[in-house]
DNA sequence: TTGTAGGCGTTATCAG
DNA sequence: CTGATAACGCCTACAA
């Protein structure tokens, strides 16, 4: 490898100037500068981003843990952190733990060894041990998505009461008496978040939630397939469904595939979160879209801020929106 | 930061047996190796990766370079590599490009910046000053998917020509003689492959391609729907077609929607991708399931050996399958 | 404006 | 079996 010293040798300088030179520091002659900024290049030089690191006590390094890196939820969540962590001149660590508890505590100590200058993690909140952990140790901590319990830090999320509200309000606006949802884990504060706007809406429409419908603690495809089976089974089922998150969403369509039952006529489906297929699924579903992409950007930026010294940051809530497509319908309608 | 000199202080040993303690090394008495191990506890003390790193010369994270992280065949890639990289205590660090080739330089210099161990990488392949760098530089690293042109590297690759032969073989079986195929960029080795399986199923069926219904240099949702848009558009216009990727296929599928044809009786549909929604669209589609999974947990595989000192590895194909579902149909069934 | 020298936290070599 | 000590490659006071 070709260092820094070399780099000094054949520009006939110090390493110290080269540094400096390299960084264009105002306190270098425009020659000394162009000398040694032609020697690194003769010699290809490229700093070591470890030794540097090492140096100067601070990687250029962000951490992202996410649960799943498939669900294109986080992938977008990803993308934009990683797009304006670029701009930053950061690179990116995903960590995509299918919830397996070891990868959490590997990820853990990387927080702690100096590899991370800072971590945006959306935890599956269940695992204690982690959670602990993650809240005592050291380094810039931004969250997304979801707060686990007991964890200090600004985190970035969307406004689910609210547009959960008014989604489940449409749905009672067609005349449905009978709505399931599908929800999520109850520790997670987004499952109870949208359960609580699911009850509000039935609350402005003077209607009470029949609580057998609400189905806890389902997560995955497994999950929404599972609870979905259930609720058409049910002597007096549902004629609407809402789900939790997208791969709930996807796990109920194929309950209802299974049963041949026909969306909308007898089964109305509302999503949480969309996909981009959603538009050519039979028929078309009808979605909130969470703005995971500008969530991503937004925990890049918290995350650079809090590196940069700043100390206190307030939560961001970011909207989400419905995009009406074929999937909602009168109940019986035909 | 509490560091290694605290350990040996408290444990009443040098830093050099704290280290040999800490990594359970035979020639350290089991009552030191506790003692050193308690004082670690007490303290929280986690060792800098960042200063092992720059004292072994060797750090502990891989690089996966992929265009878009948010297209779920990357993203299983990527799952994949980092399930295997984790098994070894290696990070991943992410670059998803969106084809920026500002974002693959600065990729570049990471890797010979001692940041990664080793890279695994899907180019765009069209970006000449990117290839040249990588090629030219340092460290181990395997392509993924396919081989730009002039870079010398293992590669994992699927069997792109033989499946595309078998599946587009069903369609002419079915009866089709008029088969057009949306295919990516000519410089891509993947595209040409599948080019080339298409044109031996036609000569399997003792058929010629009619050139005209080929669309090259396509990619993504947009490339697909403009390609379609156009097959459609044809005087005599396909019975069939045959999408290099899956954002080619959703775009086409797009087109098809927008025009108001019925899959499979007006137009039959081969994906070359499979997608997790693809079963639920209308009708399922059917598809050519690459195993991208496997992909980037044998890309771990061959990186970490490369890393270990292997020096030469022979490319890798691993084998994708039809998976037949109601998109395909004879020309003009109904 | 530029050079000298010490330190960042570990690991590894070489004695003891 | 354990301890000093010299790298690893860069950055940054401090001095000149």
């Amino acid at each position: 490898m070709t260092g820094i010293r070399d780099v000094a040798r054949l520009a006939g300088v110090s390493t110290a100037t080269v540094t400096r030179a390299l960084r264009d520091d105002a306190s270098v002659t425009a020659a000394t500068k162009a000398r040694v900024k032609v020697a690194a290049a003769r010699l290809d030089y490229v700093p070591s981003a470890v030794a540097r690191a090492l140096s100067q006590g601070r990687s250029n390094l962000l951490g992202l843990f996410v649960p799943d890196i498939v669900n294109p939820f986080y992938a977008q969540v990803a993308q934009g952190l990683e797009d304006r962590a670029a701009e930053a001149r950061y690179h990116c660590v995903i960590v995509s733990s299918h919830l397996d508890p070891e990868r959490e505590r590997h990820l853990v100590t990387s927080i702690q060894d100096g590899t991370l200058a800072g971590l945006a993690a959306t935890t599956v909140g269940t695992d204690e041990a982690f959670t602990a952990a993650l809240s005592g140790k050291r380094g810039p901590l931004v969250l997304v998505d979801r707060r686990p319990r007991g964890i200090k830090a600004p985190l970035v999320r969307t406004n689910n009461r609210k547009i959960t509200r008014d989604a489940v309000g449409r749905l009672l606006g067609l005349g449905h008496t009978r709505i399931a949802m599908i929800s999520g884990p109850r520790d997670f504060d987004t499952a109870s978040q949208r359960l609580s706007g699911f009850r509000l809406a039935h609350r402005d429409a003077n209607r009470t939630v029949d609580e057998d419908l609400v189905r806890h603690g389902h997560l995955g495809e497994s999950g929404g397939f599972t609870a979905m089976r259930e609720l058409i089974a049910m002597p007096s089922r549902p004629t609407a469904v809402f789900c939790f998150n997208n791969l709930v969403t996807v796990g109920a369509l194929n309950a209802i595939r299974e049963a041949r039952l026909k969306i909308p006529t007898d089964m109305s489906v509302l999503a949480f979160d969309d996909m981009s297929l959603f538009p050519l699924v039979d028929p078309p579903i009808t979605a909130i879209a969470q703005p995971a992409y500008e969530m991503g950007l937004t925990a890049a930026d918290m995350l650079l801020r809090l590196i940069d010294g700043e100390t206190t940051l307030p939560d961001i809530v970011l909207p989400s929106t419905l995009i009406m497509r074929d999937s909602l319908a009168p109940p019986g309608f035909t």
